[in-house]
DNA sequence: TCCTTATTGATAATGATTCTCAATAGAGTA
DNA sequence: TACTCTATTGAGAATCATTATCAATAAGGA
Protein backbone atom coordinates (compact mmCIF):
# COMPACT_ATOMS: atom_id res chain seq x y z
CA UNK A 1 0.00 0.00 0.00
CA UNK A 2 1.50 3.16 -0.80
CA UNK A 3 1.08 5.78 2.10
CA UNK A 4 -0.94 8.64 -0.58
CA UNK A 5 -1.69 10.22 -3.52
CA UNK A 6 1.94 10.93 -4.15
CA UNK A 7 1.73 9.22 -7.50
CA UNK A 8 -0.83 11.29 -8.54
CA UNK A 9 1.32 14.63 -9.20
CA UNK A 10 3.71 12.30 -11.35
CA UNK A 11 4.48 11.64 -14.33
CA UNK A 12 3.66 8.63 -15.90
CA UNK A 13 5.97 5.93 -15.44
CA UNK A 14 7.09 7.79 -12.41
CA UNK A 15 6.25 4.60 -10.01
CA UNK A 16 3.24 4.63 -9.05
CA UNK A 17 -0.45 4.08 -11.56
CA UNK A 18 -0.85 6.50 -14.28
CA UNK A 19 -2.22 10.16 -13.04
CA UNK A 20 -4.91 9.92 -15.91
CA UNK A 21 -8.01 12.63 -16.12
CA UNK A 22 -10.17 10.13 -15.01
CA UNK A 23 -8.45 9.45 -11.62
CA UNK A 24 -7.70 13.03 -10.74
CA UNK A 25 -11.81 13.80 -11.65
CA UNK A 26 -12.63 10.87 -9.52
CA UNK A 27 -10.21 11.57 -6.58
CA UNK A 28 -11.15 15.32 -6.93
CA UNK A 29 -15.13 14.40 -6.30
CA UNK A 30 -14.10 12.62 -3.00
CA UNK A 31 -11.42 15.58 -1.86
CA UNK A 32 -13.80 17.96 -2.14
CA UNK A 33 -17.05 16.94 -1.07
CA UNK A 34 -17.38 13.81 2.26
CA UNK A 35 -19.79 11.38 1.44
CA UNK A 36 -20.31 7.99 1.25
CA UNK A 37 -20.40 7.52 -2.53
CA UNK A 38 -22.05 4.57 -4.67
CA UNK A 39 -20.09 3.68 -8.14
CA UNK A 40 -23.61 5.04 -9.85
CA UNK A 41 -23.22 8.23 -7.55
CA UNK A 42 -19.48 8.51 -8.49
CA UNK A 43 -20.67 8.06 -12.38
CA UNK A 44 -23.20 10.64 -12.13
CA UNK A 45 -20.59 13.09 -11.24
CA UNK A 46 -17.54 12.37 -13.53
CA UNK A 47 -20.30 12.19 -16.32
CA UNK A 48 -20.44 16.10 -15.65
CA UNK A 49 -16.78 17.36 -15.26
CA UNK A 50 -15.75 14.11 -17.81
CA UNK A 51 -18.46 12.97 -20.04
CA UNK A 52 -16.66 10.27 -22.20
CA UNK A 53 -15.90 8.30 -18.76
CA UNK A 54 -17.26 5.34 -18.72
CA UNK A 55 -19.36 3.17 -16.09
CA UNK A 56 -16.13 0.30 -16.07
CA UNK A 57 -13.99 2.84 -15.39
CA UNK A 58 -15.41 4.15 -12.75
CA UNK A 59 -15.43 0.77 -11.02
CA UNK A 60 -11.96 -0.11 -11.41
CA UNK A 61 -10.75 3.83 -10.36
CA UNK A 62 -12.49 2.87 -7.29
CA UNK A 63 -10.58 -0.39 -6.76
CA UNK A 64 -7.49 0.71 -7.80
CA UNK A 65 -7.79 3.66 -5.47
CA UNK A 66 -8.80 1.68 -2.65
CA UNK A 67 -6.02 -0.58 -3.28
CA UNK A 68 -3.85 2.38 -3.28
CA UNK A 69 -5.20 2.95 0.21
CA UNK A 70 -6.74 6.09 -0.90
CA UNK A 71 -10.37 4.88 -0.71
CA UNK A 72 -12.10 2.80 1.67
CA UNK A 73 -14.95 0.25 0.83
CA UNK A 74 -18.27 -0.08 2.75
CA UNK A 75 -21.17 -2.60 2.48
CA UNK A 76 -23.87 -0.93 4.65
CA UNK A 77 -26.62 -3.83 3.60
CA UNK A 78 -28.69 -2.28 0.72
CA UNK A 79 -26.56 -3.83 -2.07
CA UNK A 80 -24.51 -1.03 -3.36
CA UNK A 81 -21.17 -1.11 -2.27
CA UNK A 82 -19.93 2.91 -1.00
CA UNK A 83 -16.43 4.71 -0.93
CA UNK A 84 -15.08 7.17 1.27
CA UNK A 85 -11.87 8.52 1.63
CA UNK A 86 -9.61 6.60 3.47
CA UNK A 87 -7.98 10.13 5.98
CA UNK A 88 -6.01 8.51 8.95
CA UNK A 89 -6.88 12.22 10.77
CA UNK A 90 -10.71 11.47 10.55
CA UNK A 91 -11.33 7.77 11.74
CA UNK A 92 -15.00 7.57 12.39
CA UNK A 93 -18.34 5.21 12.51
CA UNK A 94 -21.35 4.98 10.45
CA UNK A 95 -25.15 5.57 11.77
CA UNK A 96 -26.86 3.81 9.06
CA UNK A 97 -30.96 4.69 8.30
CA UNK A 98 -32.68 1.15 7.78
CA UNK A 99 -35.64 2.96 6.47
CA UNK A 100 -34.02 5.97 3.87
CA UNK A 101 -30.06 4.50 3.81
CA UNK A 102 -29.30 7.70 5.37
CA UNK A 103 -25.46 7.09 6.48
CA UNK A 104 -24.06 9.53 9.20
CA UNK A 105 -20.49 9.68 10.08
CA UNK A 106 -19.67 10.17 13.84
CA UNK A 107 -16.54 10.78 15.37
CA UNK A 108 -17.74 10.97 19.33
CA UNK A 109 -15.94 8.42 21.38
CA UNK A 110 -13.08 7.62 19.43
CA UNK A 111 -11.02 7.92 21.91
CA UNK A 112 -12.93 5.57 24.37
CA UNK A 113 -13.58 3.41 21.27
CA UNK A 114 -10.24 3.35 20.27
CA UNK A 115 -8.54 2.33 23.57
CA UNK A 116 -11.11 -0.15 23.17
CA UNK A 117 -10.69 -1.51 20.22
CA UNK A 118 -6.39 -1.31 20.39
CA UNK A 119 -6.57 -3.83 23.49
CA UNK A 120 -9.72 -5.93 22.08
CA UNK A 121 -7.60 -6.27 18.62
CA UNK A 122 -4.15 -7.04 20.82
CA UNK A 123 -6.25 -9.91 22.24
CA UNK A 124 -8.00 -11.61 19.45
CA UNK A 125 -4.60 -11.25 18.12
CA UNK A 126 -3.41 -13.48 20.52
CA UNK A 127 -6.14 -15.73 21.24
CA UNK A 128 -7.13 -16.17 17.80
CA UNK A 129 -3.63 -15.62 15.79
CA UNK A 130 -5.63 -13.24 13.63
CA UNK A 131 -3.60 -10.33 12.42
CA UNK A 132 -6.16 -7.50 12.36
CA UNK A 133 -5.49 -4.32 10.09
CA UNK A 134 -9.02 -2.67 10.31
CA UNK A 135 -12.37 -2.65 11.38
CA UNK A 136 -15.85 -1.25 10.87
CA UNK A 137 -18.85 -0.53 13.51
CA UNK A 138 -21.83 0.11 12.43
CA UNK A 139 -24.87 0.99 14.38
CA UNK A 140 -28.59 0.74 12.15
CA UNK A 141 -31.67 2.26 13.56
CA UNK A 142 -33.77 5.34 12.00
CA UNK A 143 -32.49 8.62 11.46
CA UNK A 144 -34.64 11.78 12.57
CA UNK A 145 -36.51 12.30 9.97
CA UNK A 146 -37.62 8.38 9.25
CA UNK A 147 -38.99 8.78 13.32
CA UNK A 148 -41.49 11.21 12.52
CA UNK A 149 -42.73 10.00 9.53
CA UNK A 150 -43.51 6.86 11.01
CA UNK A 151 -45.53 8.29 13.88
CA UNK A 152 -47.19 10.30 11.77
CA UNK A 153 -48.73 6.72 9.39
CA UNK A 154 -50.15 5.80 12.94
CA UNK B 1 -41.27 -8.35 14.65
CA UNK B 2 -42.30 -11.92 16.60
CA UNK B 3 -40.89 -12.73 19.74
CA UNK B 4 -39.54 -15.94 18.86
CA UNK B 5 -40.38 -19.36 17.00
CA UNK B 6 -43.94 -19.33 18.50
CA UNK B 7 -45.75 -19.59 15.11
CA UNK B 8 -43.67 -22.57 13.96
CA UNK B 9 -45.44 -24.96 16.11
CA UNK B 10 -48.53 -23.54 15.89
CA UNK B 11 -51.12 -25.01 12.77
CA UNK B 12 -51.78 -22.97 9.69
CA UNK B 13 -53.57 -19.49 10.62
CA UNK B 14 -52.66 -20.18 13.48
CA UNK B 15 -51.63 -16.04 13.81
CA UNK B 16 -47.97 -16.47 12.09
CA UNK B 17 -46.45 -17.55 9.01
CA UNK B 18 -47.22 -20.65 7.99
CA UNK B 19 -44.51 -23.18 9.83
CA UNK B 20 -44.35 -25.21 5.99
CA UNK B 21 -42.15 -28.13 5.26
CA UNK B 22 -39.01 -25.73 3.78
CA UNK B 23 -39.58 -23.28 6.64
CA UNK B 24 -38.89 -26.08 9.28
CA UNK B 25 -36.04 -27.56 7.50
CA UNK B 26 -34.26 -23.97 6.80
CA UNK B 27 -34.29 -23.18 10.56
CA UNK B 28 -33.75 -26.82 11.60
CA UNK B 29 -30.30 -26.09 9.28
CA UNK B 30 -29.74 -22.92 11.41
CA UNK B 31 -30.52 -24.49 14.89
CA UNK B 32 -28.10 -27.52 14.56
CA UNK B 33 -25.23 -25.80 13.37
CA UNK B 34 -24.27 -22.34 13.59
CA UNK B 35 -22.63 -20.70 11.11
CA UNK B 36 -22.97 -17.88 9.01
CA UNK B 37 -24.43 -19.34 5.93
CA UNK B 38 -24.94 -17.71 2.34
CA UNK B 39 -28.10 -18.39 0.21
CA UNK B 40 -26.60 -21.04 -1.43
CA UNK B 41 -24.67 -22.62 1.26
CA UNK B 42 -28.61 -23.42 2.56
CA UNK B 43 -29.67 -24.15 -0.70
CA UNK B 44 -27.09 -27.18 -0.46
CA UNK B 45 -28.33 -28.04 2.74
CA UNK B 46 -31.90 -28.21 1.87
CA UNK B 47 -31.13 -29.79 -1.17
CA UNK B 48 -30.04 -32.61 0.99
CA UNK B 49 -32.88 -32.97 3.23
CA UNK B 50 -35.94 -32.02 1.07
CA UNK B 51 -34.91 -31.85 -2.58
CA UNK B 52 -37.53 -30.26 -4.26
CA UNK B 53 -36.64 -26.92 -2.59
CA UNK B 54 -36.27 -24.30 -4.97
CA UNK B 55 -33.74 -21.34 -4.97
CA UNK B 56 -36.57 -18.69 -4.79
CA UNK B 57 -37.93 -20.52 -1.94
CA UNK B 58 -34.30 -20.28 0.20
CA UNK B 59 -34.42 -16.39 -0.25
CA UNK B 60 -37.87 -15.89 0.45
CA UNK B 61 -37.48 -18.19 3.51
CA UNK B 62 -34.22 -15.86 4.84
CA UNK B 63 -35.97 -12.77 4.20
CA UNK B 64 -39.22 -14.15 6.21
CA UNK B 65 -36.84 -15.33 9.02
CA UNK B 66 -35.01 -12.15 9.33
CA UNK B 67 -38.34 -10.07 9.46
CA UNK B 68 -39.39 -12.40 12.32
CA UNK B 69 -36.50 -11.73 14.06
CA UNK B 70 -35.19 -15.08 13.72
CA UNK B 71 -32.36 -14.82 11.41
CA UNK B 72 -29.62 -11.84 11.49
CA UNK B 73 -28.29 -10.94 7.84
CA UNK B 74 -24.80 -9.84 7.68
CA UNK B 75 -22.73 -8.81 4.55
CA UNK B 76 -19.09 -9.02 4.71
CA UNK B 77 -17.35 -7.57 1.58
CA UNK B 78 -17.21 -10.41 -0.91
CA UNK B 79 -20.59 -9.93 -2.34
CA UNK B 80 -22.86 -12.62 -0.81
CA UNK B 81 -25.07 -12.12 2.41
CA UNK B 82 -24.35 -14.74 5.16
CA UNK B 83 -27.47 -15.43 7.70
CA UNK B 84 -27.16 -16.03 11.16
CA UNK B 85 -29.55 -17.43 13.74
CA UNK B 86 -30.20 -14.28 16.25
CA UNK B 87 -30.01 -15.69 19.57
CA UNK B 88 -30.02 -12.82 21.78
CA UNK B 89 -28.07 -15.09 24.63
CA UNK B 90 -25.26 -15.28 22.18
CA UNK B 91 -24.17 -11.69 21.39
CA UNK B 92 -20.85 -11.69 19.72
CA UNK B 93 -19.04 -10.23 16.61
CA UNK B 94 -17.34 -10.98 13.76
CA UNK B 95 -13.90 -11.24 12.86
CA UNK B 96 -13.36 -11.74 9.00
CA UNK B 97 -10.49 -13.14 7.44
CA UNK B 98 -9.95 -11.13 3.92
CA UNK B 99 -8.06 -13.61 2.02
CA UNK B 100 -10.00 -17.03 2.64
CA UNK B 101 -12.81 -15.41 4.09
CA UNK B 102 -13.26 -17.39 7.12
CA UNK B 103 -15.44 -16.01 9.87
CA UNK B 104 -14.84 -16.56 13.31
CA UNK B 105 -17.49 -15.63 15.82
CA UNK B 106 -15.85 -14.32 19.03
CA UNK B 107 -18.03 -13.52 22.18
CA UNK B 108 -15.59 -12.40 24.33
CA UNK B 109 -14.86 -8.37 26.05
CA UNK B 110 -18.72 -8.34 24.87
CA UNK B 111 -19.01 -7.24 28.87
CA UNK B 112 -16.96 -4.05 28.53
CA UNK B 113 -17.75 -3.81 24.94
CA UNK B 114 -22.26 -3.77 25.93
CA UNK B 115 -21.18 -1.22 28.38
CA UNK B 116 -19.33 1.19 26.33
CA UNK B 117 -21.93 0.77 23.28
CA UNK B 118 -25.05 1.09 25.52
CA UNK B 119 -23.24 5.22 26.31
CA UNK B 120 -22.96 5.26 23.18
CA UNK B 121 -26.16 4.60 21.21
CA UNK B 122 -27.40 6.71 24.19
CA UNK B 123 -25.20 9.42 23.35
CA UNK B 124 -25.63 9.24 19.99
CA UNK B 125 -29.86 8.97 20.34
CA UNK B 126 -29.38 12.43 21.41
CA UNK B 127 -27.40 13.96 19.73
CA UNK B 128 -28.25 12.76 16.24
CA UNK B 129 -31.90 12.11 17.35
CA UNK B 130 -31.07 8.44 16.02
CA UNK B 131 -33.12 5.53 17.12
CA UNK B 132 -30.69 2.84 17.17
CA UNK B 133 -31.83 -1.01 17.15
CA UNK B 134 -28.78 -2.69 16.55
CA UNK B 135 -25.05 -2.48 15.85
CA UNK B 136 -22.36 -4.52 13.85
CA UNK B 137 -18.77 -5.22 14.37
CA UNK B 138 -16.33 -6.62 12.16
CA UNK B 139 -12.50 -7.11 12.39
CA UNK B 140 -10.86 -7.32 9.43
CA UNK B 141 -7.42 -8.79 8.65
CA UNK B 142 -5.73 -12.35 8.14
CA UNK B 143 -5.97 -15.35 9.63
CA UNK B 144 -3.53 -17.63 10.86
CA UNK B 145 -3.80 -19.92 8.14
CA UNK B 146 -3.50 -17.41 5.71
CA UNK B 147 -0.81 -15.91 7.38
CA UNK B 148 1.35 -18.91 7.78
CA UNK B 149 1.10 -19.64 3.43
CA UNK B 150 1.64 -16.00 3.17
CA UNK B 151 5.06 -16.25 4.45
CA UNK B 152 5.86 -18.99 2.63
CA UNK B 153 4.77 -17.04 -0.25
CA UNK B 154 8.07 -14.93 0.32
C1' DT C 1 7.30 9.90 -36.16
C1' DC C 2 7.35 5.21 -34.50
C1' DC C 3 7.14 1.90 -30.66
C1' DT C 4 5.70 0.05 -26.43
C1' DT C 5 2.63 -0.29 -22.78
C1' DA C 6 -1.33 0.79 -19.83
C1' DT C 7 -5.78 2.75 -19.84
C1' DT C 8 -10.02 3.52 -21.75
C1' DG C 9 -14.99 2.91 -23.41
C1' DA C 10 -18.51 -0.06 -25.16
C1' DT C 11 -20.46 -4.04 -24.50
C1' DA C 12 -20.99 -8.74 -23.12
C1' DA C 13 -20.85 -11.75 -19.21
C1' DT C 14 -21.30 -12.94 -14.56
C1' DG C 15 -23.31 -13.76 -10.02
C1' DA C 16 -26.46 -12.82 -6.46
C1' DT C 17 -30.97 -11.74 -5.67
C1' DT C 18 -35.86 -10.73 -6.80
C1' DC C 19 -39.99 -11.18 -9.59
C1' DT C 20 -43.73 -13.69 -12.14
C1' DC C 21 -47.09 -16.94 -12.49
C1' DA C 22 -49.23 -21.25 -12.90
C1' DA C 23 -49.37 -25.44 -9.98
C1' DT C 24 -49.84 -27.18 -5.41
C1' DA C 25 -50.64 -28.07 -0.55
C1' DG C 26 -52.80 -27.25 3.92
C1' DA C 27 -56.86 -26.54 6.71
C1' DG C 28 -61.64 -25.84 7.24
C1' DT C 29 -66.28 -27.17 5.65
C1' DA C 30 -69.73 -29.86 3.94
C1' DT D 1 -63.94 -37.91 1.06
C1' DA D 2 -64.57 -34.09 -2.15
C1' DC D 3 -64.61 -28.95 -2.37
C1' DT D 4 -63.07 -24.27 -1.48
C1' DC D 5 -60.08 -20.79 -0.16
C1' DT D 6 -55.69 -18.85 0.42
C1' DA D 7 -50.69 -18.76 0.89
C1' DT D 8 -46.66 -21.05 -0.57
C1' DT D 9 -44.05 -23.21 -3.82
C1' DG D 10 -40.86 -24.22 -7.92
C1' DA D 11 -39.10 -23.06 -12.43
C1' DG D 12 -37.45 -19.87 -14.94
C1' DA D 13 -37.23 -15.07 -16.44
C1' DA D 14 -35.77 -10.54 -15.05
C1' DT D 15 -33.04 -7.28 -12.53
C1' DC D 16 -29.23 -5.15 -10.34
C1' DA D 17 -24.48 -4.34 -9.27
C1' DT D 18 -20.17 -5.61 -10.61
C1' DT D 19 -16.45 -7.75 -13.55
C1' DA D 20 -14.33 -9.37 -17.79
C1' DT D 21 -13.24 -8.81 -22.80
C1' DC D 22 -11.19 -6.52 -26.48
C1' DA D 23 -10.19 -3.31 -29.93
C1' DA D 24 -9.09 1.68 -29.95
C1' DT D 25 -6.49 5.22 -27.84
C1' DA D 26 -3.22 8.08 -25.29
C1' DA D 27 1.25 8.97 -23.11
C1' DG D 28 6.08 8.85 -22.81
C1' DG D 29 10.52 7.55 -24.70
C1' DA D 30 13.55 6.43 -28.64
Amino acid sequence: MRSGYGWLHQNFRGGGPPPTLPRRYIINIFTTQRGHLSAEDVFTKVQKLYPRTGFATVYRTLDLLRREGILRRFEFGDGRARYELADQNFHHHHLVCRQCGRIINYSDFTKEEEELFRRIEKALKKKYDFAIDSHQLHFYGLCARCQKSKKEEL
